[in-house]
Parts: C-alpha cells; sequence; structure tokens
RNA sequence: GCAGGGGUGGUCGAGUGGUUAAUGGCACCGGGCUGUAAACCCGGCGGGUUCACACCCUACGUAGGUUCGAAUCCUACCCCCUGCA
C-alpha cells in the first residue's frame, strides 16, 4: 500500500545543472521547476484555472504551515478533505513547515529547543509550533511534499549564531521524520487518494540544510540532514539578507554535495537570473514570492529586465509588457492600459501583472528544461543573462 | 444693494505678525520587494544654478500700506458662497 512517496529521474545533465523528473501522487514535475507560493491556499491574485492553462501550466505550488493552521485552521481544512480538495487545486502541493516564519515574524515569536512560541500576527494571541505540531499540520493538509521543520537565520548569522542553530534544526528534522512517519502509519494524512484499487501514495518528507553561508557548517548540516534521510533535499536560509554572490558561492557549494538520486530544492529563491544561476550550480526546485508580489506591486518581469508598469513612460505604449511573451495577458493587453489600471487602483491590474510575472518565470524554466535537455543550457544561460539585464526599452 | 463667510502651492485643506518654500491628505514622479504580517513600504514633489554644502529667483486673489519682519495687520479693488432685499 505504501509506495515511493516520491520517485525521481535523471533525464539529462549538463554540468551540474540537471534536467529530470519528480512523480508525485499529483502528478509528474519536470524539473528544473518554479513552485509558485500560495501561502493561504490561494496564490495570490491567480485562479487555479489560469495555474492549469497552457501559458502557465506550474505542476506544483506552496502552501504554508503556519498560515493556514492559525486561518482556517488544520482541522478545518482537513474536515474540508485536505488541501488539494478545499481549495479546488487537484495538482502537487508543497507545504512550507513554518520555519521561514520563524524568521519572517521574528518580532512576534521565541525559540526553545522544544519549538517556537509564536504571538500571532492575526490576533495576538499565543501560539506553539513545534516539529510535531508541524507534522501534524501537515498530514491534516495532506500536501504530497511536506517539510521538515526548521529554523531560518538571518543570512548574515555569525558562524557561532549558525552552529548552534543548525544543531537545533538537526534535532527537529529527526523529530519531523520521527512524528512524520507515525502520522503516515496512522493513516493522519488527509491528502491521500482514493482509486479502485484503494488508496495511493503517501507524503514526502524533505529535510533542510542550513548553516548560513559559513561552508563548513553547510556540509556539516548536509551531512546530519542525509544521515536521518529525506525523499529530497533542501537548502534554507539563503536570500535572507547576504549579499547575492555569498548565496551563489553557498549553493554552488552546497548543491553538488546533495544526494544526486533526490531532488534539491533552494527555498525562496529567487529572481529570474538566481533560478538559472541556480540550476547551473546543481538545484532542481524553486519557489518565491516575487513574481505575485512584485506583480501586486506594479513590476513585471520580462525577458529584458524588469519593468515597472507605474512609469509615466508607458502611458500610451501599445506594446505588450513583453514583446516574445506568449501568455494570455501579453497576447491580449498593452503597458499602456495595464498602467492604467495600475494607477487607478484596479485590481485587475495586480491580477494581470501576477499572471504575466508567473507565466515568465514558468516559461524561463521550461526553456531551461529544454536547455539541458539538448545540451545548450550553457549557451542559454549565458544569453538569458545579457539579454534581461539589457533593460527594458 | 445690505449683512456675514471666504479666496493658500496640481488639488483638498492647515496655518492668523518671526526657523514659512509654507503641516496633513490626495494626485503626480521615482525606488524597493527573494521558503508572503506586503493590492505594501520608502523617497521626491514652485523654478533655476550646483556632484554636493549652498545660493538665487518667484509664491498664500490683485494693488498699495504698516512693520526690523506679513499668507497672517490696515486700505482699495476683483472674484466666490450664504442670508436678506
Amino acid at each position: 500500500m505504501t509506495e515511493t512517496a516520491l520517485d525521481w529521474q535523471t533525464l539529462a545533465r549538463e554540468g551540474e545543472a540537471r534536467a529530470g523528473v519528480i512523480r508525485t501522487r499529483r502528478g509528474a514535475i519536470e524539473t528544473p521547476v518554479f513552485m509558485p507560493v500560495g501561502t493561504l491556499g490561494s496564490v495570490k491574485g491567480v485562479r487555479f484555472e489560469a495555474l492549469e492553462a497552457p501559458d502557465l501550466d506550474a505542476s506544483i505550488i506552496l502552501g504554508n504551515t503556519y498560515h493556514l493552521w492559525l486561518r482556517p485552521g488544520a482541522e478545518v481544512v482537513r474536515a474540508c478533505g485536505g488541501l488539494h480538495e478545499f481549495t479546488g487545486w487537484p495538482r502537487a502541493i508543497l507545504t512550507d513547515s513554518g520555519g521561514f516564519q520563524v524568521f519572517s515574524l521574528s518580532d512576534l515569536r521565541r525559540v526553545s529547543e522544544n519549538g517556537v512560541e509564536f504571538r500571532s500576527h492575526v490576533d495576538g494571541r499565543l501560539c506553539f509550533l513545534s516539529p510535531e505540531v508541524s507534522m501534524e499540520v501537515q498530514a491534516a493538509l495532506g500536501s504530497d511534499i511536506v517539510m521538515a521543520f526548521d529554523e531560518c537565520l538571518p543570512g548574515r548569522a555569525t558562524h557561532d549564531a549558525a552552529r548552534a542553530s543548525l544543531e537545533l534544526t538537526a534535532r527537529w528534522a529527526r523529530r519531523s521524520r520521527v512524528r512524520f512517519d507515525e502520522l503516515q502509519r496512522d493513516g493522519a494524512d488527509a491528502g491521500q487518494i482514493q482509486n479502485a484499487d484503494g488508496v495511493t501514495g503517501r507524503q514526502a518528507l524533505f529535510g533542510i540544510v542550513q548553516g548560513a553561508t559559513h561552508l563548513d557548517l553547510r556540509r556539516e548540516s548536509l551531512a546530519r540532514t542525509v544521515e536521518i534521510g529525506f525523499d529530497g533535499y533542501a537548502i534554507g536560509g539563503l536570500s535572507v539578507g547576504e549579499e547575492k554572490e555569498v548565496m551563489y558561492e553557498t549553493v554552488e557549494h552546497v548543491a553538488p554535495l546533495m544526494p544526486a538520486e533526490r531532488p534539491r530544492y533552494l527555498m525562496g529563491v529567487g529572481t529570474p537570473e538566481d533560478l538559472v544561476e541556480c540550476v547551473a550550480r546543481g538545484v532542481d526546485m524553486f519557489d518565491c514570492v516575487m513574481p505575485t508580489r512584485n506583480g501586486r506591486n506594479g513590476q513585471a518581469f520580462t525577458s529584458r529586465g524588469r519593468l515597472n508598469i507605474k512609469n509615466s513612460r508607458w502611458t500610451t505604449d501599445a506594446r505588450p509588457l513583453d514583446e516574445p511573451c506568449a501568455c494570455s495577458v501579453c497576447r491580449r493587453h498593452s503597458r499602456a492600459y495595464l498602467r492604467h489600471l495600475f494607477m487607478a487602483g484596479e485590481m485587475l491590474a495586480a491580477v494581470l501583472l501576477s499572471h504575466h510575472n508567473l507565466a515568465f518565470f514558468l516559461d524561463t524554466m521550461r526553456r531551461v528544461r529544454q536547455a539541458i535537455r539538448s545540451g545548450e543550457f550553457a549557451r542559454f544561460r549565458r544569453e538569458f543573462l545579457v539579454r534581461t539585464g539589457s533593460g527594458v526599452e
């Protein structure tokens, strides 16, 4: 009954870059992949139909343990059949464990060995999140990929602080693994799929490597995480304030050391350039709020760099956001119209920019996959960086 | 015509003798956003010279006046609103 939660197959390699397929209980995910972020069970401003349409065709999205736990609550989601059933999204979902909120809500929480005490940002009440609670919530959500509960430090954390944190994360990883296995065994997973032959598939669990930008600590964290054993491995704690070059160096050092037979996930990254650069360093999976958040805030990503739709220079510009882009927004609307919508505060502006940005990110990854498979990734990478750095006319 | 109220920077609106080129809001211009406390946040916003410090113009309906000093006080005029004729 319990088949492999997640099957990984490499289709092609070029340097450290890999093209492959992750098979989950909810379909195949071609990698390298970008996963749109849907924190609260919604990719902000984008309907699920749009996420499934050919111009986006997202194979997996994120959800967030901390946020869904506070609202509507894990048991509400369970009562509604798990997150897929609740939201109407049939494809794969990865849930973050709440570990990032240990970082992003640092003013509202206190970390101890046992877990993290949060002051809810919603109503101020005290909440306690631990590896066990995180696993229980993620079982109730029924996501296809569960993240271990970790502590995420600021990028410039000192060696001492990063060491202490990595050790805590390692202990939490083991507790996550133990509680996760119990929950699977007890059938607590709300995302199981029933078919004629019975229940198929189980949740997968990913471990997270920490250690800030200290390479020796990253290696140690990786070794301890692999020792526990996970279905996939993530690099956490990057793009949180450190220099970009340092981020690249850290990925370049760690990713190739990660188990080759498992998917590698760089959490929270990044810009389109970051995606290409980190694929080149051996990463398979990415997620980032940037396409949707920046879209809501008026910034479009294009093949020639970023474009701020608020700029007066677009007032009567009849061109689409990105001329080569085949997305439904670019096929239909001008910069002039999008600027007008944004300036007028119309919610459609945020919807359309978010859609286009996701299309750009997802299409970039499609091209990356294709390039790796055809052995042209090095050239693709070179040209992509030149083009996106050339500036929007 | 009489009585009362009022005319401030793109706009609305504070300010009623002295750090006032003039508080705020909006509009406008620009920037930021990386496992989402974000449809948010930050900066600029009379003109000119300057990399900058700084300096010089022009401004609170118009024109005069009082004063060391006026958006603020006085006089006249113009315009708007309300009420009475």
